[in-house]
DNA sequence: AGTTTGCATGAAAACGTTTACGTTGCCGCC
DNA sequence: GGCGGCAACGTAAACGTTTTCATGCAAACT
């Protein structure tokens, strides 16, 4: 028993094809009750339209595909559960490809997904405008996610970084922690190099006197327990430190844990994202609020409109606001 | 410039499609001299074989899909993490779906993967045996996670969740906490069942004297907060807590923190899934370890061999071990 | 009444592959 | 020299849709 097609729809309706393809879309140019007589024999017949040969002459695939790094940690599982629902709602179906850890890799993935997405929602540190150019044809749509790309051909949407830093470093100093210490992201990453900077500015503001002190890290919660436990051996110690994500920042308060620094009499610590787990961390995180599923139904939500109204291209570049929230972690709630 | 056919290659390297088409899947039936022609005229017009053409008279996506629950939390994006990474190593492409809040729902995602996909990876209350009679092809490859479901025409791949229960309990009991608590996940939920019953079981065995306190969850943080409030106002207050998965076990840790008891010496804490951030929250929680992305590349591979040979559907029913890993929340370590 | 308009319907082309089948040319064998 | 076999290659059918165009027919106009 082979799936049914559109040729036994027509014929168990005693129609044509044609008539049987109308009633399934639309409905329109066929009337009422023969549309009624088709969809009853398409569901005698379990009719399925084969997506292959649907996507073969109509040039769409109705699916949108997601480069991603990496999927670790809880942010991409926010964001991809974000991009999920938004493409659910839109009947939109997700394609996703990540972890390719060259640039080769990820050109590659773009490749194998090309005549399969209708479009592309791109998170990646090694995609540049060159990389756009080389790999994707200039008429298929792309929002980028959290990229330096400036390239006028292509949304990009992101984060406030650098306001969410400075607004979080400016907060701690002005609890009264001015030895401010950053735990950086990997250099090659976008956000972490604007988290960067807002540290930098907020310090040249409120603490100018203040030595800065940056600690590398890769975003991984390893990274900010290796950082924290340099951080409890250093004299004099930073009265504060600011990850530049939650899962670092997570790290660095096991870390104290471990060295028995208390958090925040000793030290405040504060992260950046405010991932699910961050508000039930031991003390709770101070953190820069990023709403993350947000951010990828935005991003879906702007992709899909691309794929409506291609000419609508204005090449849009959104940025994302955020907001510090305050927990117990930098000691400013605690009496 | 419209993207390149197999036409055009035919024409420029001066050779028939046919031709084409054989030298570019293996190459055999055909010189290496033209071959090559052939691969070259293919690089110089950026020809890229059109998807939906091939799956159209191939009859295969090279797809998988992935039906999951709501994306939440860190159990899941370690599990698309470890499916993903298979997939890719396998050269399939990976089609998630997930936040299918009824059955109703669940039935209309399966549908609408119905030909976009060679075969289903599915992980869902939902989904019973009689579900899959009703919605799936008989002949489409799939395999079941974390399921219930005997139907010998489908492969399933569980967790031994009743053996890591259990040994948790015995662990907690013969560490000297008698009394245990245990936060339940939702009572649709195979796992959580099987937890509970492994709870049940080791208590039975192992502290037969103690009445079973049990508190419902949903796997969700919030829940096994509360479940922590109503813990530190019992009387007598459990010795031990064992959350049926981690975090929960988290939001109980931020619970008792917040009501002053302490981790481990006024309470035990335990979890289940030993997912990334267990090792990391304060204090460090014991937990049963299931490798999670494991668990994702098995189901993956399990799949693709089921793709590869479609009449090995031994139906396998594989379990995965998972083995207790003890941190400070229980107290064993501490001195 | 004749002509036009509009609408439901059907026939057939087109989308870009793969593959069954046929043709050609070459080689080796009797 | 004829013949069979084999490998390389081309022709064309097939996959299941959508869509353009033509056709017929009824209603609405002149």
């Amino acid at each position: 028993m082979a799936a049914a097609t559109i040729k036994d729809v027509a014929r168990e309706a005693k129609v044509s094809v044609a008539s049987v393809s109308r009633a399934m879309n639309g409905g329109s140019g066929v009337t009422a009750e023969t549309s009624l007589r088709i969809h009853q024999a398409a569901e005698r017949l379990q009719y399925i339209p084969h997506a292959a040969a649907r996507m073969l002459i109509t040039r769409r695939t109705r699916t949108i595909g997601a480069l991603l790094p990496d999927l670790y940690g809880e942010f991409f599982s926010e964001l991809i559960r974000g991009i999920d629902l938004a493409a659910r709602a839109r009947g939109l179906h997700l394609l996703v490809s990540s972890s390719h850890d060259g640039v080769e890799e990820a050109a590659a993935a773009v490749r194998s997904m090309q005549g399969r997405v209708d479009g592309l929602l791109i998170l990646s540190e090694r995609v540049d405008a060159a990389f756009l150019r080389a790999n994707l044809p200039r008429d298929l749509p792309v929002v980028l996610l959290n990229s330096p790309v400036k390239d006028s051909s292509h949304a990009v949407l992101n984060v406030d970084n650098h306001a969410g830093a400075f607004a979080m470093v400016k907060h701690l100093i002005q609890s009264g922690h001015k030895r401010v210490a950053f735990i950086s992201g990997p250099a090659s990453n976008f956000d972490s190099r604007q988290r960067l900077e807002g540290y930098r500015a907020a310090m040249a503001q409120y603490a100018p006197d203040m030595p800065l002190t940056v600690l590398g890290g890769d975003f991984i919660e390893e990274s900010g327990y290796q950082a924290g436990l340099q951080l409890a051996a250093m004299k004099p110690r930073p009265a504060a430190v600011f990850a530049a994500n939650d899962m670092m920042a997570v790290g660095c308060l096991a870390a104290f844990k471990e060295t028995g620094l208390r958090v925040p009499q000793d030290i405040a610590v504060a992260g950046f994202d405010d991932i699910p787990i961050a508000r039930y961390v031991n003390p709770p995180l101070t953190t820069v609020r990023v709403r993350i599923a947000d951010l990828g139904r935005s991003a879906l939500d702007q992709l899909a409109d691309l794929l409506e109204s291609p000419e609508h291209s204005s090449a849009s570049a959104q940025t994302l606001g955020c907001e510090i929230v305050v927990r117990d972690s930098c000691g400013a709630s605690v009496t």
